[in-house]
DNA sequence: GAAATAAGTTAGTACGTACTAACTTATGGT
DNA sequence: ACCATAAGTTAGTACGTACTAACTTATTTC
């Protein structure tokens, strides 16, 4: 009842709102830049204004550290916040889907909310019932009790070129319908694809998916990571 | 989609507090007598004065009626609400101790939190897990999706007479400590117990639990609840 | 480099929830 | 019937979160 870390003060709980805008951060800062106001505003679906007021009041907790006009960047603890809440958000995903027949496309949004109610032993509890899996059912992997997490940047299928060959690892989990589309598709984490041909211009990009061809757009494209991207070899036999 | 009872509007999700208000004057209504702001206030841990402004904003949805300096009561709708979270509230509890191996004593606190954040469809599909159980692990009843409950009023063992046997089907689950003591009593739900003695002026019972005599408070025995309460027939043989 | 546009901030408002302090109503004991 | 006490309400304050409108700063384009 009495260890508990030194850097960390009696820390009233943070709020639903609070707890989703660090995620939120950590997920546009996983992109290089500081999380733009615009940004935060438009993946939360909130006005940029709501924004600018939340920032300072996380700033004040010492969550983030904004530059005004610039951006913010999660401070250590804000980022700690972040990754017991992605934790929590994938293994519950995990869970859900492995002991509850939850669809893989239909687990994103009760997720958003429980993530915020489970305690750290559910989460935990959770876990060893999974055999604590290191990713969820979207391939994104799921940060240690410890706050470890892998955060390779992965390639998408948008920056293959052609002839390239590479195994689906992860894709955005937001859009239920994003997701049937493209398990109807056979794009799955695991599955593997062949970049047969590009359009210029951002234009749609052809898949060799098992024995079918699949014309995909330039955004879906990017929204699909991958693992291992390698050239088809000359003597190329799949 | 666009089935839905005619009765409800659109109904903008209620709040996690809102939700629990409605469940305390459930509770609190179960005993006979509309609920009084102060009752709720203590039930909630909150002052009496945000009782009442919360009770108009309630009364504002049509969830409860109030009557000014009398107290409150839910309407249809307000009911219908309590029981929903009800049901969420004792299915979380049955699934976290059946399916996760919480302890009973343990898992009112986690199912506060989470009755708020989980969807009519994760409810059903944890009480399908379970086999669609009618009581929880404190033996409360289980109201069905269609908002069906036992309600029949049991009686306490501090209500039984000397020499009344009786099984043990339900208690009070607020306080883990009490829920320890009286487990490592044997009281526990489908127990049997045995009045063996009473003390007047409240005083302490003394109850046969088993081969064991137990003398327990009367507030403690007050929050056990039992059914077939019977005088020990005289040729008594347990 | 100045103007046009995009991005971001502040000011002012609203609502839910909670608090304390001060007041009002109801009730029970004499 | 009256009054002391308990119960309940209102008023005033605070905080978190969100909004729109108006303003300011940064960036892009010519
Ligand atoms: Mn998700
Ligand atoms: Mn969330
Ligand atoms: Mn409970
Ligand atoms: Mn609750």
């Amino acid at each position: 009842m009495s260890a508990g870390r030194r850097t960390a003060p009696p820390e009233k709980a943070l709020t639903r709102q609070a707890e989703d805008y660090l995620k939120c951060i950590y997920e546009i800062e996983q992109g290089g830049a500081p999380a733009a106001t615009t940004d935060i505003a438009e993946q939360l679906g909130i006005a940029a204004a709501s924004v600018s007021g939340m920032l300072q009041r996380l700033a004040r907790l010492g969550l983030v550290s904004v530059e005004r006009y610039r951006g913010a960047r999660l401070t250590a603890p804000g980022r700690a916040v972040a990754l017991q809440l992605l934790r929590r958000h994938r293994i519950i995903e995990s869970f859900l889907v492995t002991k509850l027949g939850y669809g893989w496309d239909d687990v994103h949004e009760e997720a958003e909310r429980l993530e915020h109610a489970a305690s750290a032993e559910l989460i935990d509890r959770m876990a060893e019932a999974l055999g604590n899996p290191t990713t969820d059912p979207h391939g994104a992997p799921i940060p240690t009790a410890a706050g470890r997490v892998d955060e390779r940047r992965l390639a998408s299928i948008a920056d293959l070129p052609i002839g390239a060959r590479a195994r689906v690892v992860r894709m955005s989990d937001r859009d239920p319908e994003f997701l049937r589309y493209l398990a109807k598709r056979g794009i799955v984490p695991g599955a593997t694809v062949r970049v047969a041909a590009r359009e210029p211009f951002d234009g749609p990009i052809t898949l060799t998916v098992g024995r079918a061809k699949q014309a995909v757009g330039a955004a879906a494209a990017a929204a699909v990571y991958v693992d291992g991207a390698a050239r088809e070899p000359r003597t190329g036999k799949v």
